[in-house]
Formats: C-alpha cells, sequence, structure tokens
DNA sequence: TATTGTTATACTCTATAACTATA
DNA sequence: TATAGTTATAGAGTATAACAATA
C-alpha cells in the first residue's frame, strides 16, 4: 500500500525540469480535492484494518455487519444494507458464510414472515468483543499523527458530509 | 447512494426495543472510525463526481491520470502508479484507452529508452481544463454543509493521515 | 541483476434482472 | 401491488506471476 516515506524535498522553491522525471510527480491539484484526500486516507486505515484483522478473519464488511448486530440484535438483512449502503444480493453469501462460521443466526421474524432476524451467537458476541477492542487501536495507530482533538473534528467534518 | 435525511433522534436515553425493527439502526460505534466516515464520505463524493463527469467519459482515475499529466508532462507509467498507488498492469489499458481516444499521446523517453512519457494531446489539455472546473464545482456542492474554513481542515487532517 | 511496460489471469467488489414467498 | 430474501450473472476494481526490452 506504499508508505511514500517522503525523501526531504529539499527544493526550495523551483518547479524543477518538466522532463527531468522527478521521483515524485506534483500531485497538487489532486491534493486539493477531498474525494481524493478521502480515498487516500481510507486506504491506509484499510491497510491496518486489513493486516490487524486478519487473525480473526473479518474484512470490513464482515466487521460492520458483525458490530451493528450486537448493538442491534435481531437485524434484518435489509437494515443491514441500508445501514451499510450495499445491496440485498451482496449480502446473501456474507450472512451465510458468518452463519455457517457459527457467528451469528437467523430466526423467524417475530412480526414479519418474509423476513429474518440475524442474531450474534456466543462465539459471535466473544469474537466481536474482542474485534472491535483491535479496531478501535488501530484506528489509534492509523491516526496516530492526530491529537485526539484532531481525530474527533475529523470525523465531525466527515459526517458533515454524509450524515 | 442514499441521503438519509436523518428524523429527528426524539429519544433521549432509552435504547429502544431491540426487536422492535427500528428504521434507522444504531450505528455509533462504526461512527467513531475513521476509516468508517472516511469511506462514507468518499462514497459520497464519488456519486457527485460519477454523475458530473460522466458527459466527459472520464471515471476518478482517467481524471487523476489526465491532471496529473496536465501538471507534469512527459510523465511515466511507472510514475502514475506511485502517484496514484496502483499497480502497473492495471494502468495498461486506462493508459491505451485514453491514447485511442487522442487524449494524451506516447513519445518515446528522452533518457530511458524502456520508458514511455506521456503527455496530453491539444484535446486533452481542453478537456482537462474543463473537466477540473467540474470538478472544483462538483467538490464544492458535495461538501456544501462545510464552511472554507472546515473543508481546508478537514483537508489538512485527512493529509496527516496518509501523507 | 534490476527496472519499464506488458500479457494473461484470478479474485474481489459492486451492480442489475428476475424469481419466491410473504404482506 | 409492494417488500424481504434469494439466485444468477455481469462488470469494475485490484492482485500476482511471468515475459521482453532496456538499463
Amino acid at each position: 500500500m506504499a508508505s511514500t516515506p517522503k525523501p526531504a524535498p529539499a527544493k526550495g522553491e523551483q518547479a524543477a525540469a518538466p522532463q527531468g522525471k522527478p521521483d515524485r510527480l506534483d500531485a497538487r491539484m489532486l491534493e486539493t480535492l477531498v474525494g481524493y484526500n478521502a480515498r487516500r486516507a481510507w486506504l491506509i486505515v484499510s491497510a491496518f484494518f486489513a493486516e490487524r484483522m486478519a487473525p480473526y478473519g473479518l474484512k470490513q464488511i464482515d466487521f460492520s455487519v458483525l458490530s451493528l448486530l450486537a448493538h442491534n440484535p435481531g437485524a434484518t438483512s435489509r437494515q443491514l444494507c441500508n445501514a451499510l449502503d450495499i445491496l440485498p444480493p451482496n449480502l446473501v453469501s456474507l450472512v451465510a458464510t458468518l452463519d455457517s462460521r457459527g457467528l451469528i443466526e437467523r430466526r423467524p421474524h417475530p412480526h414479519d414472515g418474509r423476513a429474518v432476524g440475524l442474531h450474534l451467537t456466543a462465539a459471535g458476541e466473544a469474537l466481536i468483543r474482542e474485534a472491535e477492542q483491535t479496531v478501535i487501536q488501530l484506528e489509534a495507530d492509523a491516526s496516530a499523527k492526530l491529537t485526539a482533538r484532531e481525530r474527533e473534528t475529523l470525523i465531525r467534518l466527515l459526517q458533515k458530509i454524509y450524515l
């Protein structure tokens, strides 16, 4: 995922010879864009996530589903789709896998015969409890260059865009 | 892409009946995560981008390549890959398409016989000039709930994570 | 030997259409 | 008729291995 250690700019102001093949391209235009920056930052956090969550066998979407179920027992597939902005067909195999792993179970919905209530099993509860702690730590590490105050501000501003 | 207008919380403290199938699930845990929020915000901007840039026939990656070439004439595929964190095999067909559309052209690299210098054509220059203005506007619209000051802060904090 | 650009390929992610069973 | 869940499938996006030409 390229850490780009940044080999010290060194050049004071000079734009450098255009054909001179500088190691690092001028990306200043892209760096003024919220979309570009949000994606680049997300990619970094994702790399931390993939590495630290591999032991649990959880990808980001699995974690989100499990965490949502931990705080919303009995939620339906439809509700998960709405909450996570994913399409119903893409949730099917995901839920089936979590079920076959014994992390969740499907129970008939109390009020709607079409729907299925999703619940964490004891194993699912134990796993997500550990996983959430790991995610909290990985997030702290991925955003270590931010103060707690800055991190709160960052999240608040991101939410002003999508919430 | 779900606008989720937020129907006003209203409930003071109560956790609500777990099985009661609330329209909106409790996602407060996920909403404390930088990764989750960055992705959700990026998704919103992406939707604006896809809609407004469709007339130009440019996806985000195409725009990034063209914009980078506008400010770094003669850049190589390898440099674009490094700058955008994409893999060389995935850039090949992309560059080939931009070439066949007459937006860029490949010239032999002055100092390295293996490399190819990528340059915008006049048509490519004209297109990216317009496209950049459209992106600037779409970004402003997508982040309309932020003040100019907040938008700067957001970008600065995102860059502290990945730069 | 290392690097640039490339082909082929595979795996994941995301999207659409259509079906079933309930409501 | 509308909705929940599902199937099948198609299309992006992303990844690895291996090769030819050049350094």
